[in-house]
DNA sequence: CAGATTAATGAGCGATTGTTCAATTACTTG
DNA sequence: CAAGTAATTGAACAATCGCTCATTAATCTG
């Protein structure tokens, strides 16, 4: 043994998510991720190699969180579908312009629009991510099928698809500098899309 | 009178479009930018002003051509919601992976995303922009409602704020790597949504 | 053709990019 | 305390960034 590392691991990278999620992958340089972390370059690649590999391990940490997220909402309710209804609606709170969010838009779609056609490897990675949660989400919705919340006929996978795009278009939308109520009144629509899938 | 310009402004900026919607503004440098429009530094500066110029100038021709896109669609419907309803539906077969577009997802949403928190000026004129067509579907939406093809209870506004959120989700989801028939039965399902609100 | 005017050129500017590495510092063990 | 080991440092690298400008080339009018 010898010295002991000085930062700790994960919460630099907590800062490094709140850093690319802010900027973005291009608009985080170095010397913002230095002064972000606290940590020298040397330090910085000492321990995560080069940039990409700091920013697909703080990627990850997003997703963790997100997912963790939207385990831990879904948890509190008895009927899926008004898990992910009340869901959409928290987001449309959170994203409120002038929250504590990084970044009202979802660091996953910011990035995926971002390296689509520069960055393929992270492009990549950020497909994978995509999908499996496209994926989770077909089998949430199946789970509250025969739960028999959903109509019988309902193509799950399909309403995934359609869920997650609702998610991205919410989260987007709230990029733009526009008024808190707007943001709400969208997510309680698109939660109310929901409504014509229930049994 | 003097020597005529070799380029043709419109051209050299209908490439303009395809470079930065494909890369975004910070992936797109001027050495790339060189290339695509085959015009040396100096003729772009003294035609352009800076990088920013030659951006939102052709952002400008972007939304231009968005906007003279759907007035076009619109123009060939009696019924201004069926007009939408094929407008998303015509929005996932462009979308469809490996078409011809320089990307799927939209210039100004990957140019929102991109420019929030890093790149004021080029934010705040996308963000004109969008404020400028959500209001325009609105006024489309007003006139619907005028022709009774709308429940009379109907929130124009706020249809038109979900409208252009199901466009920017459907867009960003076909940016992923995922196939065309998903993308497909998405448009169709964002189709459906307009359906609820008809009278 | 001569003179005036304007577009096109491209070498090169200073700044910044992501990255490396020899030197230094701090901690553990014997 | 001395030796060994690992983390930290920051100067410096080559490459690239957006951009400038003195020079050259092309077209007009007289």
């Amino acid at each position: 043994m010898a010295r002991i590392a000085r930062y700790d691991r994960q919460s630099a990278l907590d800062k490094a998510v709140v850093l690319f999620w802010q900027k973005g992958y291009h608009n985080s340089s170095i010397k913002q991720i230095e002064h972000a972390l606290d940590m020298r370059p040397g330090s910085i690649y000492a321990a995560f190699g080069s940039k990409d590999g700091l920013f697909l391990e703080a990627l990850a940490c997003y997703v963790k969180e997100s997912g963790d997220h939207l385990s831990s909402h879904l948890a509190k309710y008895t009927s899926i579908i008004e898990g992910f209804q009340d869901y959409l609606r928290d987001i449309a709170l959170a994203c409120t312009p002038g929250g504590p969010m990084p970044s009202r838009a979802c660091m996953m779609v910011k990035t995926l629009l971002e390296t689509s056609n520069t960055h393929l490897p992270i492009n990549q990675e950020v497909n994978r991510v995509l999908d499996a949660i496209e994926h989770r989400l077909g089998e949430v919705l199946e789970q509250a099928k025969s739960n028999r919340e959903l109509k019988p006929d309902v193509d799950c996978k399909r309403l995934a698809r359609l869920l997650q795009a609702q998610i991205i278009g919410l989260r987007s939308f709230a990029q733009r500098d526009t008024c808190a109520p707007k943001v709400v009144e969208l997510g309680e629509d698109m939660a109310g899309i929901l409504d014509y899938y229930r049994l």
